[in-house]
DNA sequence: TGTACATCAGTGAACGCGCGTTCACTGATGTAC
DNA sequence: TGTACATCAGTGAACGCGCGTTCACTGATGTAC
């Protein structure tokens, strides 16, 4: 019946609640994915009780809301902190991208997971995050192709690492020895591309 | 109080239960997603007690292992039945691929996600098909890369496919108008690849 | 062809569980005077 | 500096819910003779 930390001694007055349920509920995330998500469980890790959480989130929906802006704010952050933007390439925001996921892979799946999805599309400080990760891809990517085809290349992109990552994240195939030097590997065939026959051999 | 269907009238004995638990199933997932899956609904729909589940599945978990079962199946006839193997494309194969994810975003869900993962990856009809699936993608590769070489591309376009995928049932991007074509548009730069600075001005 | 009976495939009732949320409350804090 | 009191941030008890699963049962089926 002490609090989970050992920190000072429990005190009534938390002081730092709201944080502190958000701390357990990455936790929490991390350890049973999206579903695990519980009020309850989170306010039992805190060592608070349940209605307490309700003084600083609205519900449930609400906490994991939260906890995904957290998660894309820290997503653009390492987008923006990769070397990407030097010189134009885009294998370093692949690799920050997909680091983040496997760093988070809980968070990663609530972000863009169907779960809490439609809460999530209502949220302004949500979609403005998404689209600053956005941007940054797309400025690379303005560098060195001609804005008609930005979109499609974007798409392109963020197809491959968020398939990749998740990938990785659930598990589906064995990485082998050296999983970062298999994400370069794949990543690099994004630049050079699989040669087809239709167009080596064929007309079209 | 009469069955779902209107088939003929209720009998003691429903004859093709089993069959008629995982039809159901299958309209749940679609409708709600794996966590939507529940005995108890899928019984509900079909018009009979929870209990009379048991007689021909385990668990819960059984029902999700059959489900995933049905869409390995159905995903891996899908690709065989694509025209990639003719010529060595691979587009067509994507096509295929992604338009079994669209047609089924919950049935998909269910078997890449991580709910039941734990399940699936012990059920050797689901690994057999599986590696079916990826044997036809590799075969296709196999026609126009050195053998060293197909390992990576095939994850590659199966983290293209997977993450595109993904992204559309999830409803992650407005996909314009023509979602086919923007997926043919994607597919394409796979062969293509974008080029990058790296590789195009600098010396390595 | 008729009947006894084993087996199969259903039933309703009940179990315990954990959940989100609401309620009336109480202890702690901090501000006005 | 001391005190009254409003406000804030906690509490435990309780609600209703849907779930998976188990139980003892019963109705239907089909086979042996």
């Amino acid at each position: 019946m002490t609090t989970a930390e050992n920190g000072p001694p429990a005190r009534y007055h938390h002081g730092d609640l709201r944080n502190a349920l958000l701390e357990a509920g990455r936790v929490l995330l991390e350890e049973g994915g999206p579903s695990a998500l519980s009020i309850r469980e989170i306010a039992r890790r805190v060592g608070v009780s349940a209605p307490a959480a309700y003084h600083h989130f609205s519900g449930l929906d609400d906490i994991a809301v939260a906890l995904a802006e957290q998660g894309f704010a820290e997503l653009a952050e390492r987008l923006q902190a990769a070397p990407s933007n030097v010189n134009g390439q885009l294998a370093p925001a692949g690799m920050a991208y997909i680091a983040f996921a496997r760093d988070n892979p809980g968070l990663y799946r609530l972000m863009f997971g169907e779960g809490f999805g439609g809460a999530f599309a209502a949220d302004d400080r949500i979609r403005a995050l998404r689209s600053q990760a956005y941007e940054v891809l797309k400025d690379g990517l303005s560098r060195r192709l001609p804005a008609g085809e930005i979109g499609t290349a974007a798409l392109f992109l963020w197809s491959l690492t968020h398939g990749l990552a998740l990938l990785m994240i659930d598990g589906q195939f064995d990485p082998g020895t050296d999983p970062d030097a298999l994400v370069a590997a794949v990543l690099r065939l994004s630049g050079k591309g699989l040669p087809t026959s239709a167009e080596r051999t064929d007309s079209v």
